[in-house]
Order: C-alpha cells, then structure tokens, then sequence
RNA sequence: GCGGGUGUGGUGAAAUUGGUAGACACGCUAGACUUAGGAUCUAGUGCUUCACGGCUUGGGGGUUCGAGUCCCUUCACCCGCACCA
C-alpha cells in the first residue's frame, strides 16, 4: 500500500495517532470547560468564521493554532480555560447563493458549518464545542433581538454618562418639558415644555421619543448599492465600492434604523487607553471616531430668520471669514437660494446627487460651487458674508456648513481663488499669497479685533469666550464618527422585533422573541421594492395576533405591518463572546454567575479588517449593556491580536496574444505579446513548474494548448495576493493534513513567520518541521522502544532547560516561530548526545503538546500515564542547570556597578560585586587608557556564588 | 495629503535591556549508507579574497568603547483614512 510506504519513512504513523487522539479527547470532552472552579480562569477567544461554501483554506486556521497554542498552554500552566467556537452564520453569500438556486439558507448554511466542524476537528483544535453558537440560530438571535429592544427601550443620559431607560425620559418630559434635559439626541427634536409634551398625541410623542433611543428610526441618507439592492455602512464600503463584489454605491434617502454610537464617542476612545490591543488597530479607531475640538458658531442670515450653525476647529480665526459653504444637501439651502440663483442652485444640487461615492471621491481637485444670493452677518463686525454651496462640504460632518477662511484653509483658499472671492489675511508676517497658512503652533493672530496679537492658543480661549457671551457660539466637540446604519434590505438576517402603528414603530415583548424568520417563495425584493421579508404577509399578521395583546393596537390599514428590514452582520456578532459563557442558557443571554466568573476575554485572536467594524460595534454594545448593569466590565477584550493574513502565491501561464500558444516565463522577451491567464496552484511544483499534462484536464480552454518548454520544464509567473478561490490559489489544510499530518501543518504554520506579519503561503519550507517531529519521534522510537532510565548528562540537563525557558518565554510573548527553532535546536542536540532519557523526554513531551498535541499525547501515552496530558504542570526551567562552567558572563557595568546577568538566577549580588571588584581583569578595565563600560564575570564568579 | 507600519543572505526568518549579526529552517554543494527513493546521517554554505584579511542589517549622517537595535535625514514598499472645516 502506497500508504503504508510513506509511513515507513514519514518515520510516525500520524492518521492512526491524530484519528486516535480525536476521538479520545471528543468521547472523554476533555476541553469541556466548567463554570466553576478552583483554579483562575483563562479566556481564549477565536473571532468565529463565517462558514463560507469555499470551505477553509490555510490562511483560516492561523489564529485558531496560535489561540489553540495559547489555550493549551494556560491549561498545563493551571487555569481553567475556556476556549470556544462558534459561526457568524448570518451573510450575504448563503442569501445570494439562495437567490440563484433556490435553496434555503438555513440549508446550505447548515451544510457548510458541517464542512467547517471537519476540517476544524482534523487540526485537533481544543474548542469546547459544547459551547457552539450560530447567530443564525434563532435561540442565539433571540438575545440579540433582545438587546435590540434594550436598545430601543434606553436614551443616552449626558449627565449621567450612561445609557437610562426611556421611562425616565418620559417622566421628565411630564413634569418639566425637555429644556433642561441633557441627552444625546437627533438635532432637529423640538424643544417644549411640560405642558406642551403632554398635549402632544401619542404619535407625537413617539416621533420625539424616537429622537433619542439609542436605536431609531429616520429618514437618514445612506450608502444605498443598488446591485447588492441594500444599504451599506460606512465600514463596509471601500474606495467608494461595496467591500463586497465591488459594486458602486450612491447616496440615498430611506427610512432606517439607525444605532446611537456617537452618545458612546467619548467612551470608545478613552477606552482604548485601557486595553492592550495592537497599536495600529487602536489609531485606526481613534481616526474613525475623530475626534476634534472647535466651536459651533451660529451666523445670522441677513433679512432671514435662518440661521447657519458652522462647526470650525479654529474660531481663532474669525475675522478671517470672507464667505461661508454650505453642503448642496442641506435643508437649508432651499430657504436661502435667492429667485435669481434659483436655477443654478438647483443644477448644481441635482449634478452632486448624481454623483456616485466613487466619483466624488476620485475628483478631489476640482473645485466646483454655486452661490446662493444670500449673505450671513458676522457676529463680531456684522459685516455681509455671502453664502456659498458646495460639495467639497459633506452634509454629515459637524453641521453641514463651514465659515470659510481662505487664509487659513487650504481647501477655502481654493475655492476662494477659484471664484475669485476676497481673501483677508489675519496672521502677522506670514505671506499668504501662494498658499493658505494652517499653522497653529506659531500663529500670532491680527487684524482681528479683539484678538489681534494673541497666539492660537489664548485666541482659541478668548473667542470662544466671547462667542458664549454674546449667544452666537459655543465651544463644544466634534466627532467624525457617525450613527451606525442598522436596516439591511435583506433575507438572511435577523428579523427587527418591531410593528408598525401609523408609521410608528412599537417593540414587540420580549416575551415573544425569538421573532423567527418566515419561510419565503424567493428571496429577492417584492415587485413594490420592498425587502424580502415582504413577501411573508402571513407571516407579518400571524406574528401580530399571537404577539400584540392589545387588537386595537394593530393597524389594520397597513399593507404590512411589521419591520421588513432584518439586522446587519454585525449584530450577531457583537455579544457573542458573552453567549458562549452560557451557550444553553434559554432564560437568560448569560447567567449572573457565568458572567461573573468568566468576566472578559483574556486573550482575543482575528484579522485587523474588522478594526472599525466588528471590533468598534462591539465595544458599542458592551458599553451599553454594561451602563444597564448586565455586564460586569466595559470592555470584552483585555488582549486583542491581530494575525497577518496568509496570502496566496498566484501561478501565471503566457499565451501568446491570438494564439493557443503558451510560452514558458523563463522565455518571455520584453517583445512577446502575451496575455497572462491564472492557473490552479495545485498543478504547479514549488520550483513553478507547470504539470502541462494535468493542465490540459482542468479546463477546457487548455486542451488545444501547445506549450513552449525551456529545458524542458515549463515555468509559470508567481504573484502573491489573497487567497480566494476565484484565483485559483487556495492551499487546502486538508491536503496538507494527508501528506504531513495536522501537528506538522499546526507547527509549520507557527513556523512561517511572526503571528501578526502577514505572510505569503508557500509549502517548500514543510519538509524541515516534518523533519522535526520525526526526530522527535525517533528519541522514542527507532525500531523500537529506545527510552531509558539513565540520568541525563549535564549537557542534556542544560539544554532541555534552556528550551523550556525559551518557550515559556516566547508563548508569553506569542513570539510562536521561535518556539518552532527553540524545539528544533534541543532535539537536534539530544539526538547528537544521545539523551533518551525519560527524566528529559517527559518534561520535553508536554513542552511540546501546545503545538504537536497528536504526537504528545501518544509519546505521554507510551511514556506510561493512562490520562491525557492536558492538565499536566507545564516544566519549570531550572536556570542552575544552565550556568556552564567555564564560560564568562558580561556584566554591565555603567559607571555604577549594574549586574545584567543572562541567567535570572537567584544570585548573591553583594557576593557577585565583591567577586567582580577583586578580579584583577576589574582593575585592568577601569585603569585603562580606554574606560569599558562592561566587564567579563569569570565563571568562577557564578561558581562561587552559586 | 494625513496617520501607522516594514526594509537583515538565494528564500522564510532569528537576535530579551545597545554587547560575537544571520540562530533555526528551506534551498544549494559535496560525501556516507542504500532493494537508487521526496528516507536517514556527516560536512560546507552572507559577500569578497588563493590566502592573511576586508566588507556587510535600503542609502547618507550622528550619539556611543560598542548600533540591525537609539537620534536626524533620505529612498522604497505595504496598510488604514481620505475634501472631517
């Protein structure tokens, strides 16, 4: 048997090992963990996968062997560790694969999470899959609709810097109108009084409300992709296309659910400065939040009731405003155009509505605006300041409007020079006359009234001081972060509880969750344009007359009643990790005294790509939940680490252009015309020959290919970029785990290169790590049973020691390739002194079971001990193994006496000093002509000490 | 444009606080054993030189007895944000 064969010299039989300790560790639940315990916990978190029809390729289990690693690790180290997994099964490809065939979601959602728990189960992960969730599975997306109504049901009190239920809103609202109610709310809510609150209908009442819960429903101009046929966060858009297929996306007007993230701003970044996440990832939210801190300046328009509100980060500067822009989309707009600029105004308006993100973004230089015909008045010289629209002036950011100051901004200066508009300049000795001048640090302001002569930072203080006094501003903070789109135009999501009254949106109970999805006909919109969901009309009153207890309440008028939209990919995903502390909980999304024991997460493991997605709504929602006391701490995630992305290496061939004709890259001249066409990776060795052969059966384009061979091989062109199956450059881990077994994949991965760096695919270095766990193997086994009884040599003491120092030392460090070489050195060693020594090789076995836990449990096993070594006490280096005899140590040695010794040991220092002082070579360093600033101990040093 | 990161042999990469640069592995070269194999083992392998030696961590400069590591400057590549007032 050709099988047989390979064992042979692959040296250990690892599908017989690895099938074994599979089946061991699920029939014994061996990484079951339990909700109570003596022992300190220890929380391992993967970010779980979205069960993709591609199945995994090599690039997925990174993460998982580094936490599995982690895992491992903390439970031989004594700690109750709870190390779960799960799938984010909610997602646009199961819909969409749905649309084309027909075929349920749930079914083949189904089927690829089975596909997923095999290829999961051969790398011999340590998941305690008792705790599994599916955020598609309606007993875990009843809590998240549940937090969805917390949500709804809570405004976000400033005063008390926390969400508090709307009740109390309400309360407030009856007794004192909203004038001195401090909450985060939507700018164009009312202001009334007591009286006026409890005159208002209820649908008055409800719309004001609705203004400030934390999830609400507005008219909100969205990113809306038209070939996907829904909306799209920001977060999910880049460079202007939807993240996902690519498609453009427009600006439009819906009504939507939105979330209150911006209420948490603050919170989200003063939180950062609390957790030890990556550096970079914190910046990137940090960015996204943008914070920035300015004044809001209001500017009266002249014979107008208007006013404009402007946001600017330098009031310093204005006695510099010599015209003001306006977003083309804002309300306003319409009221100030004057009839002569009406006409312009409204081509203008209508040219940026049509613009797609993309293009607006890709046109950054151009300059382009309309006046207006109106003029706002300065609040300090009432001198007549026109009124200008243009799109280099986002709607969403700050109020939608600027005070121009050209000599200050590069981008009013522009638009000032383009129109020909005036431009004054404020700053002492500074020349503005080829650019504006944005410097803070060094400004002197003048010509300013007022301020003139003050630096940026005493103008800052003083204008806005002047601002408050005079009621036309305020100081006040801004952040760039925006309100979190929450209706997806989708199927496969989780259903919004809500029905609609009049157009008024009114929870369900909580009682009646989880609202399950319908079953539908098709999965596309309606012939109206509504949602999938609108198709499920029965589903709409049926849901109703169980839930609503009140008939009257039922609008009987509508066509249909209930929310169409369902939640985006991020809802389900933003709890998760509290889900799997009590996975079977039905009463509660987490027991009290699960929570309270597992707490957070210790360590959490994923790709940077959800930076300002996942990783920021998250926190959103734990911050929340928290404020209403469900959650113990406000942040999930102590650790966060980012693994680098496994990248593909893409094989090319050349056809010549017009022709079936290949040519080998090593041939390619500058002159050939060619067409590079991608190839499957599988069919190409690791020298890039190409197997022309198997070619020619994989698709049918190649079967009147000829071939043009150097020497003869034919040598493809390499490219590397994501893996995908659309390239055709996807390594499969199942493949892997035939040929080399699963603790080789686990420990070549680790071995390819630092776990943050993201790192090319490439197989040839396998045979090295391969290599490894033969040889440790063979200090067991060679032919036979070769372990022995002897004492170790000193040699062999030392060098095992020095490995279980290095490590432990490098697993705490999650500096995991250097575990791989550390391993490598210490069994090439024993095998050169020929050590097999049990005293050596059993603490050598558990040190190895973290990243080859196959082979380490059948060593342990063959090593005598009938259980599994999981709980085993990881080694203890013993560094007095590791002093050599006549070796000397350096000692710093900075002017004061400082020992740095290589070794922690536990050493007399005085002794150590004295010693140092009286060796002659001392003496010799500090007298002469050249002052060392470091000296050699003797090894006798450390000998005597010792 | 702004923010962040990375540059070390033919390749992946090591180098705890500044202290013998290139550990470990792939690849390559030579050899041993072989029922000739993608097994195992031994030796060699940064560049340069016959050799002694010299040079070497993208380039240039600095601090230091000593710099891959710290500082300045410059170049290249990667990632994120992008008219944020």
């Amino acid at each position: 048997m050709a099988s047989q064969k390979e064992q042979e010299h692959v040296g250990y039989d690892f599908n017989r090992i690895e099938k074994k300790w599979q089946t061991y560790w699920a029939k014994n639940q061996t990484f079951k963990a339990t909700n109570k315990s003596d022992k300190p916990k220890f929380y391992v978190l993967d970010m779980f996968p979205y069960p993709s029809g591609a199945g995994l390729h090599v690039g997925h289990p990174l993460g998982y062997i580094a936490s599995d690693i982690v895992a491992r690790y903390k439970r031989h180290q004594g700690f109750n560790v709870l190390h779960p997994q799960g799938y984010d099964s909610f997602g646009l490809p199961a819909e969409q694969y749905a649309i084309q065939t027909g075929q349920h979601p749930a079914k083949t959602t189904k089927e690829n999470i089975a596909r997923y728990r095999e290829q999961l189960d051969r790398m011999g992960f340590s998941f305690d899959w008792s705790r599994e969730v599916r955020t598609s599975d309606p007993s875990y997306y009843k809590w998240t609709q549940w937090i969805f109504l917390l949500l709804f049901d809570h405004y976000y009190c400033i005063e008390a810097d926390k969400a508090m239920p709307i009740s109390t809103l309400v309360n407030r609202f009856e007794k004192e109108g909203n004038y001195s109610v401090n909450a985060v709310s939507d700018p164009h809510v009312p202001s009334f009084s007591a009286s006026e609150w409890n005159a208002y209908s209820n649908e008055k009442q409800q719309q004001i409300l609705l203004g400030y819960r934390l999830t609400y429903l507005s008219d909100t101009e969205v990113n809306w992709c038209a070939a996907l046929g829904t909306v799209l966060a920001n977060d999910e858009i880049i460079n202007g296309v939807s993240e996902r297929g690519g498609h453009p996306v427009t600006k439009k007007k819906m009504k939507q659910w939105s979330m209150r993230i911006g209420a948490y701003a603050e919170r989200l970044l003063s939180g950062l400065d609390r957790i030890e996440w990556p550096e970079p990832l914190k910046e990137m939210q940090r960015n996204w939040i943008g914070k920035s801190i300015g004044a809001k300046v209001f500017f009266q328009v002249e014979a107008h009731e208007a006013k404009i509100e402007v946001f600017t980060t330098r009031p310093d500067t204005i006695f510099g405003v010599t015209f003001m822009t306006l977003a083309p989309e804002l309300e306003l707009v319409q009221q100030l155009t004057t009839p002569d600029q009406q006409k312009a105004v409204e081509e203008y308006i209508e040219k940026t509505r049509q613009r797609t993100e993309r293009e607006r973004m890709a046109d950054v230089k151009s300059c382009t605006g309309v006046f207006t015909g109106s003029y706002a008045l300065h609040p300090f010289t009432a001198e007549r300041i026109p009124i200008w629209i243009g799109d280099y002036v986002l709607a969403d950011y700050g109020t939608g409007a600027v005070m121009a100051v050209p000599c200050g901004d590069q981008r009013d200066f522009d638009f000032a020079k383009h129109f020909n508009l005036p431009i004054k300049n404020i700053f002492k000795s500074v020349s503005i006359e080829e650019q504006a001048y944005s410097e803070k640090e060094n400004a002197v302001i003048d010509n300013s009234d007022f301020l003139t002569g003050l630096s940026h930072k005493e103008a800052m203080k003083t204008v806005i001081a002047a601002l408050e006094e005079k009621g036309c501003g305020k100081g006040t903070i801004n952040y760039r972060l925006r309100d979190a789109i929450f209706s997806r135009q989708r199927y496969w999501g989780e259903p919004i509880p809500v029905y609609y009254v009049k157009g008024i949106p009114y929870p369900l109970s909580s009682e009646d969750l989880p609202l399950e999805l319908p079953e539908v006909q098709k999965y596309l919109p309606t012939e109206e344009g509504a949602p999938p969901l609108g198709n499920a009309t029965h589903w709409a009153w049926d849901t109703l007359t169980k839930t609503v207890v009140d008939n009257s309440l039922i609008d009987h008028q509508s066509v249909f009643p209930l929310e169409l939209n369902t939640m985006p990919g991020w809802a389900g995903s933003s709890w998760y990790f509290y889900r799997y502390m009590d996975a079977q909980n039905s009463r509660e999304f987490v027991s009290l005294e699960a929570k309270n024991y597992w707490q957070d997460v210790d360590l959490y493991l994923g790709g940077s790509e959800h930076a300002t997605g996942h990783l920021l709504y998250s926190r959103f929602w734990q911050k929340f939940l928290f404020d209403l006391e469900l959650l113990p701490v406000d942040e999930y995630a102590k650790k966060l680490i980012n693994q680098g992305m496994i990248l593909g290496t893409s094989a090319f061939v050349y056809r010549k252009s017009g022709t079936q004709n290949y040519i080998s890259k090593d041939l390619l001249t500058a002159e050939d015309k060619v067409e590079p066409i991608r190839v499957d990776v599988n069919l190409v060795n690791s020298s890039d020959e190409l197997d022309t052969a198997a070619i020619q059966n994989w698709q049918p384009q190649f079967q009147q290919a000829t071939f043009e061979y150097s020497k003869g091989v034919f040598k493809v062109g390499r490219e590397v970029e994501k893996m995908s199956k659309s390239k055709y450059n996807v390594v499969n881990p199942d493949e892997i785990c035939d040929q080399y077994g699963a603790d080789t994949l686990r420990m070549y991965e680790m071995f390819l290169g630092p776990i943050e760096q993201a790192k090319p695919w490439n197989t040839a270095g396998i045979s090295g790590v391969s290599g490894f766990l033969n040889k440790f193997w063979r200090l067991f086994y060679d032919d036979q049973w070769r372990v022995t009884e002897a004492e170790p040599t000193k040699e062999a003491l030392k060098i095992t020691h020095e490995t279980i120092k290095k490590i432990t030392y490098d697993i705490e460090h999650f500096s995991f390739n250097t575990c791989v070489s550390s391993f490598m050195i210490c069994v090439n060693e024993l095998h050169r002194l020929q050590c097999y020594s049990r005293s050596i090789l059993t603490p050598l076995t558990v040190l190895l079971s973290p990243f080859a836990p196959h082979l380490a449990e059948e060593l342990w096993e063959n090593l005598g001990h009938s259980h599994s070594l999981t709980q085993e006490p990881f080694p203890v280096a013993n560094e007095a193994y590791m002093v050599e005899e006549n070796k000397d140590y350096p000692i710093s040695f900075n002017g004061k006496m400082r020992f740095t010794l290589s070794l922690s040991l536990d050493l007399d220092q005085e002794a150590i000093k004295k010693a140092v002082l009286e060796d002659p070579r001392t003496m010799e360093y500090l007298n002469g002509n050249t002052p060392k600033k470091w000296i050699i101990v003797p090894a006798k040093i450390i000998n005597i000490v010792c």
